[in-house]
Formats: C-alpha cells, sequence, structure tokens
DNA sequence: TGCCCGATTAACT
DNA sequence: GTTAATCGGGCAA
C-alpha cells in the first residue's frame, strides 16, 4: 500500500509539491481516483485568493498546511485545494482532474449521469465536477487531509508530468504553474504549450 | 448598502 | 466559437 501523504509532505514549496502531487492517490469516504491535473497558488502573485490578505474566506490558506481549502466558484461550483508550504504562505494547490478509481457508481450519481456504460472522463475532469462527483463542500472547509474523510496516497515511482500555463484566470497568466500527467485521457483541457519533467 | 466579477460548467451556434 | 446560470467576497460610498 502506497504510503499516506503527512503535514510534512504538504509543508514544502508549492511548486514542489503540485508535481508531486500527479499520480497520487486521492479518496473521499471512500471515492475517488488517481490526481492527473492541478495547479499552484502563492500569496505573491494576484492569481491567489490569498493575494490582498487573510480574509474570512481565505482563512485556511493562511493556516498550517495539510489541510484542505474549499471556496464556492462562479457562484455554483465547489472547488478544493491543499494547503501548503509553512503556515503564513498562504499557498495551495487547486486539484482540477481525477482519473475515476474507486466509488464510480456514487460519482455517475451525484453528477447525474447514466450508470450504464459510457465515458468516464465526464466524472472528474475539472475542479467543479471533482468535487460535485465526491461530494465536497464547503462544509468541509478546513479539514485535515491526514485523517477521514480525506484518504492521500503517494504515487508509486515516478509520473511523467507535464507542466503549462493556468485555466481560467486574468492575473498572472503567464506563470506555467499547472501540473499533468503527461498523455492522461482524463485532463480538464490538454496541455499545449507544455514541456515534459520528471 | 450597492455593485462588480470570478481558480466553472453545460448548452448552445 | 459564445453565453447564461448564480452568489458571496471585496471594496467603494
Amino acid at each position: 500500500m502506497a504510503k499516506r501523504l503527512t503535514r510534512a509532505f504538504f509543508g514544502r514549496s508549492v511548486l514542489e509539491v503540485a508535481p508531486d502531487l500527479i499520480g497520487a492517490t486521492l479518496l473521499f469516504n471512500g471515492v475517488g481516483g488517481r490526481i492527473v491535473e492541478v495547479e499552484a497558488y502563492h500569496h505573491s502573485e494576484p492569481a491567489a485568493h490569498s493575494f490582498g490578505g487573510p480574509t474570512p474566506r481565505n482563512a485556511v490558506m493562511f493556516g498550517p498546511p495539510g489541510y484542505a481549502y474549499v471556496y464556492r466558484s462562479y457562484g455554483i461550483h465547489w472547488c478544493l485545494n491543499f494547503v501548503c508550504e509553512p503556515e503564513g504562505s498562504a499557498a495551495a494547490v487547486l486539484i482540477r482532474a481525477l482519473e475515476p478509481a474507486a466509488g464510480i457508481a456514487a460519482m455517475r450519481r451525484r453528477r447525474g449521469m447514466p450508470q450504464g456504460a459510457f465515458d468516464e472522463r465526464a466524472l472528474c475532469s475539472g475542479p467543479g465536477k471533482l468535487c460535485e462527483a465526491l461530494a465536497v463542500t464547503d462544509r468541509h472547509n478546513g479539514l485535515p487531509l491526514d485523517r477521514a474523510p480525506f484518504e492521500l496516497r503517494a504515487r508509486d515511482g515516478n509520473a511523467d508530468v507535464v507542466r503549462g500555463v493556468r485555466i481560467g484566470i486574468t492575473k498572472a497568466v503567464e506563470k506555467p504553474w499547472r501540473y499533468g500527467l503527461k498523455g492522461s485521457r482524463f485532463l480538464s483541457r490538454p496541455f499545449t504549450t507544455s514541456r515534459s519533467f520528471s
């Protein structure tokens, strides 16, 4: 069984943690799969919610690493982040896509999709979709990642990780802080101007 | 208090 | 390719 991800794993630079999460396994109440796409955010750059300093919404980002930061997006969706770096850095990794592996029937039900055979790419190929499929909401904001209902396992060995610019932002658009599993069919969108590294 | 806008998605043309 | 849905945070007044 792969190693559980600890507080120490998250307490490093968000630019180290983000690629290391590619290929890791995320389960929430036993439902989830392999992480195939993430983005890094840091309070020093204006695309981050924490850029303007602490507020009630982003308070968890300013706390210690290894906790979940959940926020509402566009008034409709929830998005799940993992807080990283030493306390006060206000850095986090946005979980953008999973390769479904466990609890697929529950995911289909929550996503309003038929139970029969069909393309599982629609279940978790985006941050809002993923939270709907796993039933993550603001009730889970601030929960630790090393205990139930979360279960996080390190990947086995290396992964072929690609990198590119982040999606859906208007500030600091040039930073290549989006990371994905090369060749995965489960990305929210393909990587174009990416380069490969190990 | 009022107004603007977003780390999105699905359903269009 | 475009756009509506939907609502809380953040800031100006």
